[in-house]
DNA sequence: AACAAAATAGTAGTAATTCCTATATAGTAA
DNA sequence: TTACTATATAGGAATTACTACTATTTTGTT
């Protein structure tokens, strides 16, 4: 995720207020390497600003996602939210449902089919893993 | 998705009780082409079944998902199933949400890198392209 | 400092999903 | 076929995630 200038400046681009909230939100999601749902978010940024609504951290990240400073992850159920704006790709483990990044230069530049590019405007594509992570691997090997 | 059969045997397999329900529900998902919410397939079974309840084809869906005989495809807010076993892969409109199947040879393939296979137990890659379907991009245009 | 537009806090409301439990049913074994 | 038991269901309550509303506050700008 950018720094707190460029974040500041595509503010104003945007015509949004510069507000503690908003830089507490950027600076928190910013900080986050794995996908915190906003429920997440709104309790570790509660610790700096302890007045803060869920609301307003809610509605914050939909903002970040509006303007492109960060975006939004499927999860099954929680949307979750990743501030990371590489080119990267997910691991997601079908138990524990955490969201995992990496980086694989070879899917960086994966074309569509041609049909695909026609009938569609494509904005991102991306590979998306799953499967099971260590700790519920040795979980599942535990139990047996 | 396979055929009643092959339903009954995975059933008997898992220990599961053929019901009228689950048939239904079976039956409602191999005939969509689209990945419908819980809330669809319930309207759909409810003209065959009237008096089947909103938690039953829930349960039954996600029940489903635990023996391989659909899955679950990440929508934003609501859970989507699927009930294409094929490989194929997702192309997912930003603006209504729809989600498209679509195959394509050369993504079928595609090896994760080395360090993730160590990491993780893959079960599953496939490739998620996000854009804008014709259908919303032409509403795009009219509005200029 | 004064102003207007935008943003926030607090709360209420809505939608999606899961839980609870009394009743019903499927599969099994007599 | 009948009786039995484990499993599944219907209906409703509860929970969870998210969004809407509005009075008040704050930001950015004169
Ligand atoms: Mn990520
Ligand atoms: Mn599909
Ligand atoms: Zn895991
Ligand atoms: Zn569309």
């Amino acid at each position: 995720m950018a720094d707190l200038e460029t974040f500041y400046n595509l503010c104003m681009q945007k015509g949004l207020k510069i507000t503690p909230q908003r830089i507490e939100v950027y600076k928190t999601l910013a900080a986050c390497s794995d996908h915190p749902s906003v429920d997440a978010i709104y309790k570790r940024v509660k610790k700096v600003l302890p007045n803060i609504s869920f609301d307003t951290v809610n509605r914050t990240l939909n903002t970040f996602n509006d303007i492109g400073a960060a975006f939004v992850v499927g999860g099954d159920n929680v949307k979750r939210f990743d501030g990371n704006l590489e080119k990267h790709h997910h691991f997601k483990c079908v138990k524990c449902r955490n969201i995992i990044d990496f980086k694989h230069n070879e899917f960086d530049n994966v074309k569509v089919p041609e049909h695909l590019g026609q009938m569609f405007k494509v904005l991102k594509t991306t590979i998306f893993v799953e499967g099971l992570c260590r700790t519920c691997l040795e979980k599942d090997n535990k139990l047996k």
